[in-house]
DNA sequence: ACATATATGTGTGTGAGTCACATATAATTA
DNA sequence: TAATTATATGTGACTCACACACATATATGT
């Protein structure tokens, strides 16, 4: 029974390994730049307007590591910088409309990557295998940072009935001036 | 019925990414080492005395990268370099005594993060998810070395009713000499 | 008004990997 | 057998994506 148990974690981890390669191949050619780059522009397409601050919690990456990530993909012409209406100190990033046309293609692509996999499936199966996903990301999943963070590569159009994340913090809308 | 597809696949992609965050957390920071050091040290206990460039393919990185990080976990007392005996060009890489000893936390430690993820799921769920991921597993698997690729940081001693890895290629048994 | 917390950014360093190139040995062919 | 080509490993110099320690500007609370 153990010994069962050991095997399906075995291959769950197999799986995870397997499938991480491919993504993170897609995402990172498609972007150009390796690490959280691509998950940064998901996250700034999901949710515009972000902060610096909250992008590093969300990337799990430390604050001057994300500064540095945000210098890199305002120098490709990908994110900008606009100041904050009611706090001087802040930053709100933003896509250009070159970084959103990346975010839509590494989003494809990342799709493109994952359906043929999916439909080799019978409907039914795929059916179980979504019921099983959500067990398994509703146990893994912490706090909310935590759920966004596992979504950070999700499309947004696609997930609006997503298992873990039942209500995404709304983040300072209407925070840009210039 | 697409839209479903779309969802399933996304789903499955959060996963991925959520579960190889805990994994990619837990097994570098057991070998102090990140990238593919704690891959490598797996993969060595799979298959001992193999070779660099063997391993290089096996990692997915380049020749140069394998020797760079062979000479970290030489360094670090993990990894032996030994003459080969038909070729005086090769080298067979052995894990130390110590290398084998951490190799085993690092599966173990793998294991803890992913067992009681399953653990949750009724152990019908468990039947029906390992026979969906050994479906997944199937389809993203191209030739022998990516099989290997894919399984390496499985833990050998569990995997062997493995869906994908039907045949183990054999590495040069006794190779070494010194 | 002043201490403290928050938000961003800079200087410097490191780990992990790459490319171009060098060297030694093995295999193949003239 | 000698010369050529392929294989296996390794070095030097570099890049990328981060981290740590520290500096600065602005808000906030007492």
């Amino acid at each position: 029974m153990t010994k069962e148990i050991l095997r399906t974690a075995n291959l769950l981890g197999a799986a995870v390994l397997g499938l991480h390669d491919e993504l993170k191949q897609t995402v990172e050619k498609r972007s150009g730049r390796s690490g959280e780059a691509p998950a940064a522009l998901s996250a700034l397409g999901h949710q515009p307007g972000l902060s610096n601050d909250a992008l590093s919690r969300l990337l799990g990456l430390t604050h001057t590591g994300t500064v540095r990530l945000i210098d890199r993909l305002v120098a490709d012409g990908l994110v900008e910088r606009r100041p904050v209406a009611r706090d001087k100190r802040g930053v709100a990033l933003y896509l250009t409309a070159v970084g959103e046309t990346v975010r839509r293609k590494i989003l494809e692509d990342r799709e493109a990557a994952l359906v043929p996999l999916v439909s080799r499936l019978s409907s039914r199966e795929q059916e179980t295998l979504a019921a099983l996903l959500g067990k398994l990301l509703t146990a893994v999943s912490r706090d909310d940072t935590h759920k966004l963070r596992i979504c950070r590569l999700c499309d947004s159009g696609v997930c609006n009935d997503c298992p873990i994340l039942v209500t995404v913090a709304p983040q300072d809308p209407g925070a840009a001036t210039v």
